[in-house]
Order: C-alpha cells, then sequence, then structure tokens
DNA sequence: GGCTCCTATGTAACGTTGTTCTATAAATAT
DNA sequence: ATATTTATAGAACAACGTTACATAGGAGCC
C-alpha cells in the first residue's frame, strides 16, 4: 500500500512537476483515501520525504554502476551518470534537492543523500593515490566536483543552457576540472 | 504602489522564503487590497515574474562591479561575487532559478536573465584574447564556468556542504577551472 | 460647472489545497 | 465471543490563488 502511493506520487510528479503532487489525487490514484497518505507518512512532507530518499538511492545506485578502465575515468564516467539520472528524472532531481533547503529532513534521510557524496569522495580518493590527480583534501576536491555537477544539471534542467551541446559541456567541464586537478 | 507591493513581497521573502509570498500578506503589507496585485502584475506568477527580473538586475550589478588586476582576476572576481549575492539573497536566489523551470517566463524577462550570462562570456572572451586561458569557444567555456558557479551556490544555499570554508571550496573550484582552461 | 464614461478599488465569494475531526469498520488480544 | 485498539472513509475547516460584482474617483466633453 505504501508502495502503491509512491509510485503514484512519482508518477505524478513525472507527468506534471511537483505540483502536481496533490494528497487527494496521489491516494486517489493509489485506490485510497486521502487518509492513507496521513497514516502511512504523517503528512504530505513525509511523502515527499520518502520521494527524496528514493531519488538518493537510485541516484547513488547509477552512479556505483559506472565503470571505466582506469580511476579517474571511473571518477569522470561517475559524474556522467550522475548527470544521466538527473536528465532522466527532472523533477524527481529538482525535487530532491529543493527539499534539502524548504524541509528538515530526518537524520536517516539526509544520511541517504550523505552516502552519495561519500561514493564521489572515494572515487577522488582512487584517482588520488593512483598518481592520476592531485587531491591532498578529497572532501574538498570532491565537493568542487559536485558542485559542477550539481549547477550543470540544475541549469540543464531549468532549460538554461546556452552552449549547443550540453551534453559536450557537460563532459569538457568535468574534464576541465580533472586537467586543473592534473597540473 | 507597486513599488511598495515588490518591497512588501522582498522582505516576506527574506522572512520567510518563498512560501511565504501570498497575495494576502503582500497586499495588506502594502496597504492596498489583493487586487492590487492583479491590477499591477495580472497575477502571483506576475508579481514572482517582477522578483525574478529585479534579482538579475541586481546579480548583474555586483558582477559588474567586480574588478581586478587582470583579465583572469577579473573573471575570478566575477565569480565570487556572483556567490557573494546569492549568498546575501538565498531565497530570492533560489527562485530566480526556481521558476526558470515551473513558469514560462515573458522573452524580456529571459532576456535580463541573458545579458547576465552575457557579461560572463565577455570577461572569458577579455581573459582568453589576453592569453590568459584557452577558451575556442568562449560562449562554451563561460557554460562550463557558469554550471560550476551555479553549483556551488545552490549547494551551498541548500546547506549541503561538506568542506569547512565553503567559501574557499568555491574559490578553489573556480581556479582549478582556470588551472584546467592554462593548460 | 455638470454630466457621462471608464478605470481602479474594496468586499465577498468560489474552487482547490493540506489537514483535522468523527463515526464506523476491521483486526487483534484476552 | 467479547472488548479494545487501530485504521479508514467522508465530511468539514482554514488558507490559498483567483474571480465577480458593486462602488468610488477621476478624465473627457459640452
Amino acid at each position: 500500500m505504501t508502495e502503491s502511493l509512491l509510485d503514484a506520487a512519482l508518477a505524478l510528479l513525472e507527468e506534471g512537476g511537483s505540483e502536481a503532487i496533490t494528497v487527494r489525487e496521489v491516494a486517489t490514484r493509489a485506490g485510497v483515501a486521502p487518509m492513507g497518505v496521513y497514516s502511512r507518512f504523517g503528512s504530505k512532507d513525509g511523502l515527499v520525504e520518502a520521494l527524496f530518499v528514493s531519488g538518493f538511492t537510485g541516484l547513488q545506485e547509477e552512479i556505483t554502476a559506472a565503470r571505466g578502465s582506469d580511476a579517474r575515468s571511473r571518477l569522470r564516467n561517475g559524474c556522467l551518470a550522475y548527470r544521466r539520472f538527473a536528465i532522466a528524472n527532472p523533477h524527481l532531481y529538482e525535487l530532491m534537492f529543493r527539499q534539502m533547503l524548504e524541509l528538515e529532513l530526518a537524520p536517516e534521510s539526509l544520511e541517504t543523500a550523505e552516502r552519495t557524496f561519500a561514493q564521489l569522495v572515494e572515487r577522488v580518493e582512487d584517482a588520488a593515490s593512483a598518481g592520476l590527480i592531485h587531491a591532498d583534501d578529497a572532501v574538498d576536491v570532491a565537493q568542487r566536483l559536485w558542485n559542477a555537477v550539481h549547477g550543470g544539471v540544475s541549469l540543464e534542467i531549468a532549460g538554461v543552457t546556452f552552449s549547443s551541446d550540453p551534453e559536450r559541456t557537460f563532459a569538457a567541464m568535468i574534464d576541465t576540472l580533472l586537467d586543473g586537478l592534473s597540473r
């Protein structure tokens, strides 16, 4: 039952953006009365938080699945996988980061997001210990990369792209950063 | 009158985020009936769009005011000025980019945003023609930079910063990019 | 100056939202 | 089998964006 509510919410999100998620419509699609949302998730925000967790779980899986011939290309492909996930689920991605600002999330929800970041730190460390980039502070370098990656997909989702081929620009940005870390 | 409505909306935005902006409250603070919003701006979205334009105007002024000893440092300082504006007006910044996704804006509103980007392209071109960075395609390079800058301030505003000093990490990210463009 | 018309405003109402209340059905424990 | 607890359906409530309508205020014209 909580599964079908989440599915309904995800479907509505995909169809009409985060505004399309209303308690009544989610409940109707799941074949439940509105109260079902409250007994399962406490509030609409609780339902949204569940989407948040589900989104970060999916994002992390996508990144983890990225492979490459060496540590630097694994790092690079992880960033490209991140972009792929965000472009494939634009409304979900937007929701994930908006709710981080507006909602105060449960610690275990935030931990899910932190695990995604830890995945990135790990790949930075691998590339650094292989001597492929300089990264005295892996967390700091990972944050620089995440900043750039998040900005790239955010602007692309928002439709604010002046370059002709956003995917190529995104990859070029990653390469420029990795080049800057190789000096 | 339209000025006091905008001021009221900005004050509410600063105090309680974008959710705090309601037609009734904005009108009350401006000493007007709710209808005043509709006669001036057509709808709540119209009011928000005016905030959007005002935000980009302020952002562009901040960037334009940034100086530096050479073209590369002017570009770098422009990015830091961008961050300063966003951190000083987090809710406004968030609103500016959210509405880009959700609202379909008037062409002249979008043009205001594009002028801000053009400002960045100009600084990239200056640095390139001074031989300080490689930028075959200035628009593409500017987009890479904007991606990174926007992501940095977005994550910082959202509170998703794992580095100890976000400002330093932000500057380091810009430097890493510029280093990557100098090879 | 007096009259008319048009614009703008204030008040009240409508539809939709998240949420809560209450009575009822279901399920579990004794 | 009965009693108690839980969950659910449906109605109701407060707040929101928006619209309708009646009224006031000013501009144009004689």
